[in-house]
DNA sequence: CGTTAGTTTGAGAGGACTCAAAGTCTGTGG
DNA sequence: CCACAGACTTTGAGTCCTCTCAAACTAACG
């Protein structure tokens, strides 16, 4: 990881887009929020959450696509992508300020922005907006970890793989086949074996 | 569904648990909390949330028990169960004021209160503790959706069904094991042969 | 005490897994 | 620029788990 002096009119632009997303802001919100982001690069392959590091707060990924995964009886488990423009981060970990037991890892050369927890939840005791925008983060990853919930208890191999292909068809071209099966929850052989039968309607 | 009038000493209760659990409060910020509480009382078997219905903000299960479930494929699928002194909320049809697709069913006689999520934000502009409050919720419901999702992929329906055992054991003594299968992802019959040979370590 | 919902048991089928091996792609160093 | 190593993907064969369908059994409720 390379923490990186990024121009200060890149990390306002940042601030525009949350605060756009996610809220609206006056230009000293904007200021504040400004002031709090942390930019990071990553080259692909490098861990940007290591297991037992601490998440620190949600993860703006500006540019690339990481992915968020861990181990089960010594199988890697993917639980989540997130692609440019998607907030990611180790929600135990945060909430808790624990060792994380998720890792999250660039899978192409990525920008981070960081917005702390910590300054989030103080800017927030003053700011309404900044209040909302941090709710609304929250309710983005509630929403994106139902809607994950109800992909993976699609029942055949088939119906999961045709579910992701509607909803994300991008993952397909960018991230290896293997860790899209780990996150549909079947092996790369079955991954590959539906692929080659299934007719997309 | 019955609205009740309950004695304001009840509200007050319910009040204090919430802020205790996920807060701390000024008396002034507990009255403006006990104000905006609505309770209601659901005989067994009764719908809270039907489909189609609005949910209209996190509801407080002061006693009873609940389950979430939703149809897909012609299939019911359960989603999730609250027991007494836990939340419960129907996530997507909350945040964007939608008709919900999950239903929410009392499985016991239950006494629910609700946090009106319009009441709640509109306080939260001016209470720190308040929006706190509204934030662990979130936080909570978050951690909650993630430990689902990391227990229904536990590979076989043997670890599944040893996973809740653990968990949350007093379940398979209130709630039909046709419920709890559809929850583990698994069918009635799969879930019967389990429970006879799994020997719980 | 009968009716209905819920649970168990059985037999057979099928889907996904494992293990193994052969292709394919990609990036690096000669 | 080519060759090779390593990672990724595909294909095959055989096994096992979970599902389906059916029927018997049990518990709960009016």
């Amino acid at each position: 990881m390379k923490r990186i002096q990024m121009n200060l009119n890149t990390k306002r632009d940042v601030a525009r887009v949350l605060a756009r997303r996610y809220s609206t802001m006056t230009f000293e919100e904007l200021d504040q929020l400004e002031d709090m982001i942390i930019a990071s690069r990553y080259r692909k392959g490098e861990m940007i959450i290591d297991e037992g590091e601490i998440c620190t707060g949600p993860l703006w990924v500006d540019s690339g696509l990481v992915r968020v995964f861990y181990f089960k009886n010594g199988k890697e488990i993917t639980s989540h992508f997130a692609t440019e423009q998607h907030i990611v981060m180790s929600i135990e970990s945060m909430f808790y300020e624990q060792p994380s037991v998720v890792q999250i890892e660039a899978l192409e050369n990525t920008i981070i922005y960081e917005l702390p927890k910590d300054r989030l939840e103080e800017t927030a005791m003053r700011s309404v907006n900044i209040q909302m925008l941090y709710r609304k983060i929250l309710e983005e990853a509630l929403i994106e970890s139902q809607k994950y919930a109800d992909l993976i208890c699609f029942e055949s191999a088939a119906e999961k793989y045709k579910r992701l292909m509607k909803l994300q068809p991008e993952l397909f071209l960018r991230v290896p086949l293997t860790y899209i099966a780990s996150y549909l929850q079947m092996t790369p052989e079955t991954l590959s074996r539906v692929r080659s039968s299934v007719i997309i309607d």
